[in-house]
DNA sequence: GTTAAATAGTTCACTTATTGAACTATATTA
DNA sequence: TAATATAGTTCAATAAGTGAACTATTTAAC
């Protein structure tokens, strides 16, 4: 097949389960938090030691704008700042009482329903996919060479 | 498995390979038009009889916000707008020659890089993975019921 | 056929997101 | 100890998004 027709392919399906996922993150997020922020704060939350650099890395984007995100959310009380006592140049972010529960209901209708969704795929389709997705960012992240 | 587990992998492995593909645009991309501003540009060149409001529908945005990169767009050169004869509202958008030639460049670039990574990909896991991903992309667009 | 409702797109005011350069503070290394 | 690297912030600018109000046009109702 055609490498052309291959990520034309690719491109059109992958940008349908964005857009529905990220509506469906527009939808059901209730409180005042968009849903670019949401992703950050989901991170902080399940990443111990979490750093400012390790959200850039991450997202592919710039500290400073990190910072801003990150002011963001500890404006609205969802995150704290939190000095490294060695390295003093080393802020970790965690998120409050408040931000878990924020992640973990938003997770728990992100989950129900894409378990909806996935439950139109057998156990062994679903694996040899997020196998094969995994694969592809193994090879993505090795491939590189400045960094 | 779980499905948390199985979310979350997918979450990691998306967001690295969107990462990488939009580090890969950032780099390549060497006139001054954004990472933001080429899906829209590829998505009018690749789409006869484009017009705003699909590109508001394909990529989950407001009309509005449609509206403002159109213009960016067009200010640069890449697009022009033409009025439908007969229904006075619509507004096509049509990439122009150096439109064109950009986004064939881009496209170039970015499918040698491609290609280089889905080398260590059998044929066969590939179509699996186009497959699988086309069939999720579907399930969604039909779960729909308020659009 | 005129009125009412729907549709396509724009404008506007506002917020959020991102960049890149300059900066502070701290650690590392030469 | 001096030079360099690293972590993070600040700042000014641009890009990107929202939602409401608006214009212009078409379609539907009556």
């Amino acid at each position: 097949m055609e490498l052309k027709e291959l990520v034309d392919r690719y491109q059109a399906a992958i940008n349908l389960v964005y857009r529905k996922v990220s509506i469906l993150l527009k939808e059901k997020i209730n409180v005042d938090i968009t849903s670019d922020q949401f992703p950050t704060l989901q991170y902080i939350a399940n990443n111990k030691k979490c750093t400012s650099t390790d959200i850039a890395y991450t997202f592919g984007i710039g500290k400073s704008a990190v910072t801003a995100q990150v002011n963001r959310l500890f404006d609205k009380g969802l995150i704290i700042r939190e000095r490294d006592e060695k390295d003093r140049r080393v802020v970790y972010l965690l998120a409050t009482e408040k931000g878990r529960e924020f992640v973990t209901n938003t997770e728990k209708i992100l989950f129900e329903v894409l378990g909806k969704y996935l439950s139109n795929f057998e156990d062994e389709e679903i694996n040899t996919f997020i196998q094969l997705l995994e694969k592809l960012a193994r090879i993505m992240d090795e491939g590189e060479v400045d960094e």
